[in-house]
DNA sequence: AAAATCTGTTACAGAATGCTTACAAAACCT
DNA sequence: AGGTTTTGTAAGCATTCTGTAACAGATTTT
């Protein structure tokens, strides 16, 4: 994968340019933060493929970083730890990282982590195109293209079901009518947005329990849709 | 497989956790225990398909409760240990656990162990199967290649009786014309995906009681066909 | 407060898809 | 080779889906 962004969310400058220049020298782009609060501003915007963090962080520590990242996404994340402990305190918080590097560490070691942790993350996400989404009252089953609202099936059309499935699989992010036209249906010919909009209204009919206060499929004013689990 | 039921047995509360997050993720039901005497009694009740379990425990171990498994049932095994001997690690493999993860781990990496186990553990369960496969109202016996519906033998022909059993043995799953062409045709020359449609039509002749309603071989919009058992 | 956008709702017609039937080609069996 | 069954194709009909337009209701801006 070529250009791949990498945030990296380091303090100590003197590594974080280290870290950066190995992995551009490797081929990936990366955006370096220097505090959680800002690596979180800056990830709500763009959301990147990786993350290597430190734990120990000003303002915003690696541990909160990582339950926040967990929250919105399966982004990978690789975690710098100043020391090796043994414990098992310590092995479960290090848990929701999907690699850890000790320092100090070889640059050359990091780069090649990040690419075997992408690459599995790769493999996994092939995977989960033909798992089951499970939110706590909707299931969605892409082999059988069934979906589970509050126990009851619920048929959907093929548009309708594709377009679930797209926006399910991507949470909390936001679309505008036009990326959707061109992720679900393909950018053969022109279609008119509002179809969107008439789409998002039929699922919602079918999916939420008050379509006109939805829950998951949310309208984010002036800009589009986004799905909320 | 949707809603299978996955056990985890670990005692430190923070790692059960996370792990349970992350399987319930991918769509597995879960049920945890916290100690290796709870964890029997449970499953005394209910089998899990799968359990992940931690070897050091308290009130009863890893190791006992593996045999205690392995006495009643073929249940795949996944363990946990904190220590990165090579000598646990091959005791633990002897004594019947189908995989081994090493503390701290990456919940992702577990989640797709536990796919890779059970995917393992069901080809092997269906391979046995060239016997017959039974639903309510209908046989269908690959061996003589004979198909019984409510009590009465139906002819199909070649074709018809090789669609059939393939959608059988992925009930549910829908299908693509295109896919069932190649997966019951094989795609040596062009065959028009109509040509699956009217099979559809006299396959549900058959074994339908009612073709133009029908209970098993479902049409579903804009996709393609899925069996339904 | 009015104007200007943007979104929600509804109805409808054309498009897309599937069903049914009939027929011809291919394969099979004496 | 002749007859029989199976299999693939084609065409018209029926059904379902989908995009659009028009209007009503919200929300933001002026």
């Amino acid at each position: 994968m070529r250009g791949t962004l990498i945030a990296v969310v380091e303090d100590e400058t003197s590594i974080a340019e280290v870290i950066s220049l190995y992995l551009r020298r490797a081929g990936y782009q990366v955006q370096v933060y220097h505090d959680g609060q800002a690596a979180l501003n800056g990830m709500e915007r763009q959301m990147p493929a990786l993350v290597v963090l430190d734990i120990m962080l000003p303002s915003l520590d690696g541990f909160a970083l990582t339950r926040w990242l967990r929250d919105r996404s399966d982004t990978p994340i690789i975690m710098l730890t100043a020391r090796r402990e043994e414990s098992d305190r310590i092995a479960g918080l290090e848990m929701g990282a999907d690699d850890y590097v000790v320092k100090p560490f070889s640059p050359q070691e990091l780069v090649s982590r990040v690419r075997a942790v992408l690459r599995r993350a790769n493999k996994s996400a092939q995977d989960s195109a033909e798992t089951p989404l499970v939110f706590t009252d909707l299931h969605i089953d892409p082999l059988s293209r069934t979906v589970i609202v509050a126990e009851q099936e619920q048929f959907l059309t093929a548009k309708e079901f594709d377009m679930l499935w797209w926006m399910a699989r991507h949470p909390r992010q936001v679309f505008t009518r036009d990326q959707l036209l061109e992720s679900i249906w393909g950018l053969s010919d022109y279609i008119d947005p509002s179809t969107v909009t008439v789409h998002i209204r039929r699922l919602r009919e079918k999916i939420e329990a008050n379509p006109s206060e939805p829950r998951h499929l949310l309208t984010v004013w002036g800009v589009g849709y986004k799905f909320e689990p």
